[in-house]
DNA sequence: ATAGGTATTCCAGTTACTGGAAGGTCAAGC
DNA sequence: GCTTGACCTTCCAGTAACTGGAATACCTAT
């Protein structure tokens, strides 16, 4: 199967399937016209990719858990490290931009937001105290 | 004074300060050795683009605050229009996150973690529907 | 004179693609 | 047979916001 084909079906463009083989996370076969030529276990390793991306996991993540999926003998330990690590890492980032809403959502309330000059968020941006300084 | 200096006072490192340079956001003076010199105004406006940066707002933002910071008859609307917009981009992406968390927390729960192959993380990478195919 | 700490510039690398140019291939229609 | 349009190819460059490192210069104190 062609590109065209196997990005619709994957839910992929083009452009991140060639990619995806750059960097070796897939190897189609060629065509004698130099087109690749998608296998059926290409396509589910791609569409696999694209859950996994969509679940947040680095590329190099997903190299792991797609060696792991192949590897019949994987322990489910190794799967669920690295889930576990991607985990907290999605809940460190959540409770900082939780953080960054409750300043900002108080900012924007407290501001007229009409022309005149006077701004609580500018003001704020002035002076806020930061963790590091 | 001297970057160093500058880079403890502002709560941002050197080669930052010297990126922010780059791209326009700062000019300091220049002593005959070629060090650059900067002056109070450089400083608190370093320290205004750490908080801003702190608050998530992107370089492009940054620099469009602090023009308005700079302009003593700003309009507080075009301050506000660009924090309340960067607002819901967090929120956006604070809902996108909580998804992928509530996803992984259940697979990491429902995954035994042990020696044994059978990994329910795995399983659902391999099966679960994608919003694009 | 030398050592250490600081400063300078410039180049490259990071993440995960995305856009675009220049060119080859294929299938349909006239 | 030829053109047209949709597809495919490779390669180069750009994105965001820095960060690391190399080579070199400077400043201060012993």
């Amino acid at each position: 199967m062609n590109i065209g084909d196997v990005a619709r079906k994957a839910g992929l463009p083009p452009k991140t399937i060639r990619y995806y083989e750059d960097i070796g996370l897939i190897k189609p076969l060629r065509d004698t016209n130099g087109y690749r030529a998608f296998r059926d276990s290409d396509i589910h390793k791609l569409a696999f990719l694209g859950r996994s991306r969509a679940l947040g996991f680095t590329i190099e993540d997903c190299r792991n858990l797609l060696a792991l999926w192949e590897d019949k003998d994987r322990a489910s330990g190794d799967v669920r490290a690295i889930a576990k690590e991607h985990l907290s890492q999605i809940e460190t980032k959540i409770a900082d931009l939780q953080a960054m809403r409750d300043t900002l959502s108080d900012l924007v309330r407290d501001c007229a937001g009409d022309g005149r000059p006077d701004c609580p968020i500018l003001k704020t941006l002035e002076t806020m105290p930061t963790p590091k300084s």
